[in-house]
RNA sequence: GACUCUGUAGCUCAGCUGGUAGAGCAAUUGACUCUUAAUCAAUGGGUCGAGGGUUCGAAUCCCUCCGGGGUCACCA
């Protein structure tokens, strides 16, 4: 990057750098610093009666500073929170020279710089948790300032709030602004719990492929790559189930697997186009068992972040206690339409669609309008967490029929706050049924529903060769991470949600300045004074030109030579 | 995709019915030995998102485009 693009500060910070290096300094050493306390534990063990901490090496990044004149006070945050430390000139620099305080402290450091510090806890005036420093040294230099961020009396001010900025430049969002990083602390927690628990069980956890050649086990458009050396498309895995059931062929009797999946749709505040899903597979298990045991896994992911059952989230309490409420879906639909649909086929639901002012088309099949009408009248009623049971088979190819009735599947969703958190089965091991439901599919794709599964016979092969009764259940992490730390939006609870790419303005390269004979340095100031594209410079007057040109030169201080007028418009001809 | 709000200094924002820009923080210089949104004094910093139009004159009004937020729709 040419200087010229820099901020008047990004090119005082580089000045320091320069400045340090001179002194001898060496802005970014290589050597470990060994700390051998955090800002936590000094703040929340640290007693004056006994002396401790009184050998502390700490470091941390530099996050205001309180110069007056000889002293100076300072912040500086590690992994753990924030320190105060205080230094003294005379300490700093004991002989006659006090460059290192007058210069380099109070100068040629800037907010964001890393420091590690050595000296002694003490409690000042004010009362504060401090760090005396004896000695300090730069481990790594800040040139971009950060956006500061004050806070006075639990009051932020000029707070770093826009969201975009915030997740593009994460980094940032996780410096300045407290309480960020909880979040993501609290996300590994809920994902260390559950692990925690399958292990106790027992149960396995797997990879299987990410780079599937048919992306089966969920209805959802996938990514599409392509594989040079095969010279085969290979799809990201809209989900991983049939590659665990295939594991339970296998001769494993718990399987599971945090797994990134993929669909190609929409974005926004609960969508991103990759995302974290939890699946278990359990053998000898059915689905009633998978009901008890999600809930066991649930209230201890509560518990163990909240200490109790009860979350908040935004204006509403949830309960996480167990039991949860069940209820069928055909129940529910009755509950909040008035509608008994279990004895209705695809004419008369359609009918029902219409009377219940849903949209329905004819790519819709049976299970498709069950699943609108059930999406559109009842799902948002079920704030407290409830399991909805019983789908019916149309719309859950992957799943085992209801043991008292063929039309329905042994199936379970658990709704929390209006949103489906969970999803489950007594698992389809029949094969030939399971290549019937497939099939089904198949028709559902050509008749248009560009989410229906596509077939895949190795899974069938696999099932053929018998698996053992087996329950399974998805889980959304991210969903789950929103519930439990309050979260609005899915790009809360990711560290690097998707984001459009940063357009930056077209400009022509500098080849093409060049080729007009125009000197190099000269082509960087030409895109800074705005000139963008060789034919905007076409459109100027020469004599214009070189006068810019010669006061740009003279107002920035480049220190350049200034071309002749002659030299100029020479370029534009 | 629709509607709506929005783009001004490194950051957060002001700028009335048009008269070519302001504040706080940050930065620079200086003062200050327990401060804490430190304080005090001085200074620098802006193609007002881009292009076009109306006008004697546009950050402000109009049009087009670009970027962003929110709501909705599509989509789990």
């Amino acid at each position: 990057m040419s200087n010229i693009e820099l901020s008047e500060q990004e090119l005082i910070r580089r000045g320091s750098l320069q400045k340090l290096r001179d002194l001898g300094i060496n802005p970014y050493p290589a050597n470990e610093f060994k700390i051998n306390a955090t800002a936590n534990q000094i703040l929340t063990s640290f007693d004056p009666e006994t002396g401790n901490f009184q050998d502390v090496i700490f470091a941390g990044r530099l996050m205001s500073q309180r110069i007056m004149g000889k002293v100076s006070f300072g912040e500086l945050q590690d992994e753990s929170g924030r320190i105060q430390i205080y230094i003294s000139r005379d300490e700093i620099c004991p002989g006659e020279d006090k460059t290192l305080y007058n210069e380099v402290f109070k100068k040629l450091l800037d907010i964001g710089d890393i420091l590690g510090v050595k000296g002694y806890v003490f409690v000042t005036q004010m009362g504060e948790i401090t760090i005396h420093v004896r000695e300090f040294t730069l481990l790594s230099k800040s040139i971009k300032p950060l956006p500061v961020v004050k806070e006075k009396d639990g009051k932020t001010f000029d707070a770093f709030t826009d969201p975009e900025q915030r997740y593009r430049q994460r980094y940032l969002d996780l410096i300045v602004n407290p309480g960020v990083k909880e979040v993501f602390l609290k996300r590994t927690k809920i994902i260390n719990q559950m692990r925690d628990l399958f292990n106790e069980r027992g149960y396995v956890e797997v990879e299987t492929p990410i780079l599937q050649p048919i992306p089966g086990g969920a209805a959802a458009r996938p990514f599409v790559t392509h594989h040079n050396a095969l010279n085969i498309p290979l799809y990201l895995r809209v989900a991983n189930e049939l590659y665990l059931k295939r594991l339970i062929v296998g001769g494993f009797e718990g399987v599971y697997e945090f797994s990134k999946d993929f669909r190609n749709e929409g974005m926004d505040r609960t969508h991103n186009p990759e995302f974290t899903v939890m699946e278990i597979y359990v053998a000898y298990k059915d689905y009633n068992w998978m009901m008890d045991f999600t809930e066991e896994m649930i209230e201890r992911v509560a518990l163990s972040l909240h200490s109790k059952t009860l979350v908040t989230v935004g204006e509403k309490l949830i309960d996480f206690k167990r039991p949860f409420k069940r209820i069928t879906m055909y129940e529910s639909i009755k509950e909040h339409t008035g509608f008994d649909i279990s004895e209705m086929n695809e004419e008369e639901l359609r009918e029902v669609c219409l009377k219940l002012g849903i949209e329905c088309d004819n790519t819709m099949g049976k299970g498709k309008l069950i699943d609108e009408i059930f999406g559109e009248k009842c799902e948002g009623h079920y704030i407290q967490p409830t399991f909805i049971t019983d789908y019916p088979v149309e719309m859950s190819p992957l799943c085992k029929k209801h043991r008292n009735n063929p039309e329905l599947t042994e199936r379970f969703e658990l709704m929390v706050n209006g949103k489906e958190l969970c999803n489950a089965y007594s698992e389809l091991n029949d094969p030939i049924d399971q290549l019937e439901r497939f099939q089904e599919q198949l028709r559902l794709s050509q008749k248009g529903d560009v989410e229906a599964m596509f077939i895949d016979m190795d899974f069938v092969r696999a099932l053929e060769y018998g698996m053992p009764p087996t329950s399974g259940m998805g889980i959304g992490i991210d969903r789950l991470t929103m519930l439990m730390t309050n979260s609005v939006s899915i790009q809360d609870v990711l560290l690097f949600p998707q984001m459009k790419p940063e357009k930056r303005a077209e400009e022509d390269p500098a080849e093409k300045y060049t080729e007009l004979g125009i000197p190099v340095e000269w082509v960087e100031v030409l895109l800074k004074m705005g000139y963008k594209k060789v034919s905007q410079l076409k459109e100027v007057k020469p004599g214009k030109l070189f006068n810019d040109l010669c006061g740009f030169n003279k107002k920035n201080q480049l220190g350049l030579p200034n071309p002749s007028a002659n030299d100029v418009s020479n370029w534009l001809n």
